[in-house]
This record gives C-alpha cells, sequence and structure tokens, in this order.
DNA sequence: TCTAATTGTCTAGATCAATAGACAAATTGA
DNA sequence: TCAATTTGTCTATTGATCTAGACAATTAGA
C-alpha cells in the first residue's frame, strides 16, 4: 500500500528494517513463482543500501528459517503464505488450520497445580487461591512453531486434564474425555507487543519481531467458565480472523 | 510474566529495546501511583546499562509523547492506562471508547473518487473498476491519535459520504444522512505489522513500534456490503476486544 | 537554608553498524 | 567448456551506539 522508506538513526539498525520488509514483501509478490528473491544486488539498489546491508538482513531471515539461499543460484523463501488463525466461538486449533497446512498439531510442554492469582480466579469463576491446573502448550503447523499458549482449567473440574492434551494432542478431545463434550468462546482480546525472551525462545523468533496475544475464556453448554488462556501468535507467520457468530 | 531480557548485537539498539520496554512497563506497576518512574540510575541498574542509555530511551518516549520529565523531580507517564476498542457486530468509534476518554472524534483527512480495486470490489460485492468514494480518516481520543483508517463506499449508493463525515465527525450519522439507518459488522481480519511512513506521520509513532490492522466489511440490515475499511491503530495506546454477538 | 535526590550536559574512548571495493566459489545456460 | 549471474568471504574506513566519569541545575524536604 505505501513504500514504507528505511529510518535512518532511529535506533533499528537498516539491516533489520531491510529484514522487515522483505518478510512483508513475501506474500506481497516479491519472490517470484518458484519463491526466489531479487538478488542481493538488486535488492541492495531498490532499498539504496550497501550489499552487506542486505545480506546482513538476509542472515538474520535464515537464521529465523524464513529464507534459504544457495551459492550461485539465489535466496529462496521457505513458506509463501501467511496462516490465516479464525478467532470465534467455536475455535479448535487444528480445524482451524485445515486445508492451510498438512501436518497440525498441539504439543504439551509443561503442566503443574498451582493456586489461581486474581485474574485466573475471575475469569474462572473461581475464588482466588484455589487450585487451578496451568498447561503450556505450542501450536504447530508442518513443524513449524505458529502459537505458544498458556491455559488454566480448574483443577477440581479437570484433575487430569494434563494427561489427556499429553496423549491426544488435542484440548477439545482432552476435554471430551474429562466429560466435556462441548465448549465455545465467550470473549477474546487481542493484543500485539514486541517478542519477549520466552516468545524468541518457543516461536523461534528474532528479538524485535511482533506477537499477537489472544486472551480469551472459554466456557461449556451451560455457559460456566472452563479454560481461561493466553495465547502468542507469531505475527509473521500467522493473522488472525474474527468469525462472526 | 517473563522478565525479558535485553539482547545485544540484533539490530535493535538498546535504547529502544529499553524504551519499548518502559512502554509495556507502564500499565504494569513500574510507575507509582502518581505516574513517577524510577529515578534514570534505578532503571540503569535494573536493566544493567549505563545511565545514557536508559536517558536516550526516556527521550524517545518523550518525543512519542508517552513521557515527560522534569529536572530536580522525576520522570512521569502521560497517560497511564491503554484504551480497550470493541470489535463486534455493534462497532462505533465514539460509542467504544465511551468512559475511557472525555473527547472522542473521527476527523476527515481526505477523501476521493476512484475505481475500485480487485479487493474491494470483491469485498463490497462490486464489479472491477466500479467507482467507489474512499475516506481518509483518523480517530483521536483526548487530542491523541488512536486510529488510522482508511473507507471504501459505492459511489452510486452513497455519493455525498463525504461531505456528511466532514459536517457530523460520525461515520453512523454520515450513513443515517445517506438513508442507511442500521449496520452492521460482518467480518473483521486482524494482524500486525511494524509502523510504515504513514503510521509514523498520521498515528505519531516511532518507526518499529507496532500497529494493529484491522480489515473489515460493514453490512446494512439486509445484509448488502456498504462499507470496507482497513484501520490501524496503535499497538501502544489501544488494545482489541472481540466482543461476542 | 542546607542537603539529598534527581534530571541535564559535557567529554572521551570502546564497540557495533554501514559503506566501499575486490575477488573467490558455485550454478546455469549457451 | 566458457561466460554470465549470483552468493560467499575478506579488508579497510566512517558514522552510530554504548560506556564511563564528572559536574551543573532544579526540586523537595529536613
Amino acid at each position: 500500500m505505501s513504500k514504507s522508506a528505511l529510518h535512518r538513526g532511529v535506533g533499528v539498525a537498516l539491516w533489520r528494517q531491510i529484514g522487515d520488509e522483505i518478510r512483508r514483501g513475501i506474500g506481497a509478490g516479491l519472490a517470484d513463482e518458484n519463491g526466489r528473491l531479487p538478488p542481493e544486488a538488486e535488492l541492495a539498489a531498490r532499498f539504496g543500501v550497501n550489499r552487506h546491508t542486505v545480506r546482513a538482513a538476509i542472515a538474520a531471515l535464515i537464521h529465523e528459517g524464513v529464507l534459504r539461499s544457495e551459492q550461485g543460484r539465489g535466496t529462496y523463501v521457505r513458506r509463501q503464505k501467511r496462516l490465516t488463525y479464525p478467532i470465534g466461538t467455536r475455535t479448535r486449533f487444528s480445524a482451524g488450520l485445515e486445508g492451510q497446512a498438512r501436518d497440525r498439531q498441539v504439543e504439551l510442554l509443561d503442566h503443574m497445580k498451582e493456586p489461581a492469582n486474581a485474574v485466573v480466579a475471575a475469569a474462572l469463576g473461581l475464588g482466588a487461591g484455589v487450585d487451578v491446573i496451568r498447561l503450556e502448550m505450542l501450536g504447530l503447523a508442518d513443524g513449524v512453531p505458529i502459537s505458544r499458549s498458556t491455559s488454566w482449567f480448574s483443577a477440581t473440574l479437570f484433575p487430569d486434564i494434563a494427561g489427556y492434551v499429553a496423549r491426544t494432542h488435542s484440548i477439545t478431545e482432552a476435554l471430551a474425555l474429562s466429560g466435556t463434550r462441548d465448549y465455545r468462546r465467550a470473549s477474546t482480546t487481542i493484543e500485539a507487543r514486541h517478542a519477549d525472551d520466552t516468545d524468541t525462545r518457543d516461536l523461534r523468533l528474532s528479538p524485535g519481531a511482533i506477537v499477537l496475544v489472544a486472551r480469551g475464556v472459554n466456557v461449556d453448554g451451560n455457559g460456566k467458565p472452563i479454560q481461561y488462556s493466553q495465547t502468542r501468535f507469531s505475527a509473521d507467520r500467522v493473522e488472525l480472523t474474527v468469525s462472526p457468530a
């Protein structure tokens, strides 16, 4: 839409700005039909910088897993399109990405029982300090980390949720095994911020990258809150769709 | 939640990382009840950098209008809380921010008639190349730019929309004057990216800042598309809430 | 009024970012 | 096989960023 120029002396190195620009350009026709980027010399001319500066940008994107380059041939994009993740009343990780990635999977990184803090207690409608179970999860599409979420469940109602998730790799199935066959999204809040340490590690991002943060509550058929979760998405790999009804 | 450490040699200057960190810390208890930040020396110690580096970060935030500092007294936050902007079927700019800001206003920056491109035509259900009216608008809360939007309307159905918006400073009223008394949001897509030139100028951001981009279609009572819009929010000043139903 | 706390300004040196140029190494197609 | 294209590596130089230290200016409180 607007051709964002580079800014010097604003605390962001040119190679990083160019890297962000290239990432954005991918999917907007920067690469050709084979996913091949223009040669370094041409990019340098287009951005009005030295080739070494473009090379630094490309090196960073290669490190992130966005690009891959071959001597004598050129530099190629690893994945062309951004995923679209639906946010609606009936969001399920795997079903939402169907048709966009061959392999979709939820991995349980960690789980623990802990007393609910004020926010979690309020969201789940529990008294403060009541025991809840916290799950740390990673969502993957074709082996690439897409989302990193933290969820809380009542320890009384879902004592075995962690085991079920570990076994089935699915929240929907784990809830079904716990006796909750249906659930829906009651509310979602979305914000954006720079990636922090946890994000860069788990989502394989570089510092300065953007994460979308979605916080929300899932309720059962009777409207009773069963899950509070906070999910971080890589803004480079995902966009969110708010589906009506 | 996680104490994000600083990263050296990653293309983002320390003073900018610290600036982002301070911005995030505001509203998470970094400033005291009077909006006063810890002294520079303490911040420098906390981040493990020289005081001059913290000063560079603060200088940038002062330039952005986030902070204000007084010699001998300390450094203060200008606005403590982030606004919450609701995204739902019945989103209206002014009503959505009611109670969060005293003064809310929509300003028409520019308008023109132009042939619809493929995306706009598809969204509005028009043939490609049919004339549409494009409005460039700025949303303000208490004089601070909050959102920057571009909207398209059918030129046949809403020939005078620009004049009505300029006069009433309200989309809802301009549509009513055009004969459309009710409308609702059919779909919204949300993504996050770094601010580009237009964003930094109109929303008074610094490069490297984050914008939330919401794209969506409003339809009238019969489900007929009447407005396609693309709105950019400053992620530092706004969070989005997805309201159900 | 004096002192402590705090922000503002200056100087000097060390490290990182960007430019410039040259040439090597690999690939492709004539 | 040869030439053109493209990525990979090296050296050297200039400007931006970060550190270190010292001291001035302003404010608030004892």
